[in-house]
DNA sequence: AGATACGAAATTGTAGAAACTAGGGTACGG
DNA sequence: CCGTACCCTAGTTTCTACAATTTCGTATCT
């Protein structure tokens, strides 16, 4: 008998998750911005209950803010906020690397390889939103074979914000930093060595750019509030 | 002016999620025990929803399982979850105390002071389960100024794990381990001088009982499935 | 002109009922 | 005695309706 993948039906919660997250990465709905239930529910010709236990879900992730009674609101990055991000970051990558490098370093290595060449690919089209989406992947690689769910896990308060802000300075910027790209490919070399404190150093300046970048745009729309 | 305390009418849902937390580190749920929104709606005297949107908030913190169709479940620790768990443990509380110690050193001794002469005191009053409430009060205290609610929200994801766990391990034991008191002074002594790497061995150390416990509690009531 | 009070609209919070699904028990047939 | 199909129950999922609260515009008063 052919291996017959059953269709598992998943929840109209659950896809409706799923399209609010892709419609505030693919910038439909834009950072900061409120959403209502109510509109929602009717653009998905649903009742409201299942959009607002995607809300709440999501929550926890940080994407969605909501506040009682007001409204509820796609996450808006404050410049402190990015910076706190970071230090995350770059703690939580660093140890997770170290953790893949211990429980399966050739399966790492592997899977960042591949988001780097589809980078590469992509920077050379010019296709900045692919690059960030690749970017991401590279990134979410070295948390893949950690062995640690809940380090997995706490990566996931910090990467849908990330993911989200990459793309929205994409559309602002669409251009890819020569030095990201080199940068990722550092990134390899040095954990392929095992060199963590290299790879640390590496990625506190490879994520800084985007406290930099913030800057810039927070300069550019003040108004956002 | 006195401080006044504005009365934030909190929600139904933060409400309800606050005592079904309660419920489950009281003992008063059982760990794995099946919970039904309408017989907890039912119980509160209210209706279903802000029940269901309490459990799918605590589903985030991994205290709270939601097997869809099935039912809803307080989580029961597997042997390796533990293990997971105090891996993480000893990485973030480690991290978080090197952050602390350069954010507010200061305040975050006082902290662990406070819990310790606490702990000490339920010690010798033979309290186990007011010693395990401070013992999760001194380890929050290393996240409390670290200064990155993304580090202190990532310790959510297991500290309500560990309080549960501490919990159900103190109703059957019912005695602190001398071990674990001095362990704790300890642990002041070695950050108050600044010397992190011997914190991260003694973690590892005071945090790998927690498992060793787990694993005679598994041999005891191994038909919980 | 500016401040204040009021009201309408929009939004989340709560309730209760109907629809659907998984799992277990039971009866029937082999 | 064993296996299969059916049904029944307990549970979640979704829908609809209503209540409570906040916000913003507008009219009124000073």
């Amino acid at each position: 008998m052919k291996n017959i993948s059953l269709e598992v039906p998943r929840s109209l919660t659950e896809i409706v998750g799923d399209k609010i997250r892709q419609a505030i990465l693919d910038g439909d709905i834009a950072l900061g911005e409120m959403i209502s239930e109510e509109r929602l529910a009717q653009s998905f010709g649903i009742s409201r209950t299942p959009v607002r236990d995607a809300l709440t879900s999501m929550q926890s992730t940080g994407l969605i803010v909501i506040r009682p009674k007001r409204g509820t609101f796609v996450f808006r990055p404050a410049e402190q906020d990015i910076l706190a991000i970071s230090e995350f970051r770059v703690v939580m990558e660093t140890h997770a690397a170290k953790l893949s490098y211990a429980n399966n370093k050739a399966l790492m290595l592997m899977a960042l390889q591949a988001a780097q060449e589809e980078m590469e690919k992509a920077h050379s089209d010019g296709d900045f939103i692919r690059y960030c989406r690749y970017d991401s992947t590279f990134h979410e690689a070295l948390f893949e074979h950690c062995g640690n769910d809940y380090i997995r896990k706490s990566y996931e308060l910090a990467s849908w914000k990330i993911a989200a802000i990459r793309m929205e300075f994409g559309r602002q910027f669409s251009q890819v930093r020569e030095a990201s790209v080199s940068e990722h490919r550092e990134i390899i070399n040095l954990i392929n060595k095992g060199d963590f404190n290299a790879v640390e150093a590496l990625l506190k300046l490879h994520v800084s750019v985007l406290g930099e970048l913030s800057k810039t745009m927070h300069d550019l729309s003040p108004s956002l509030n």
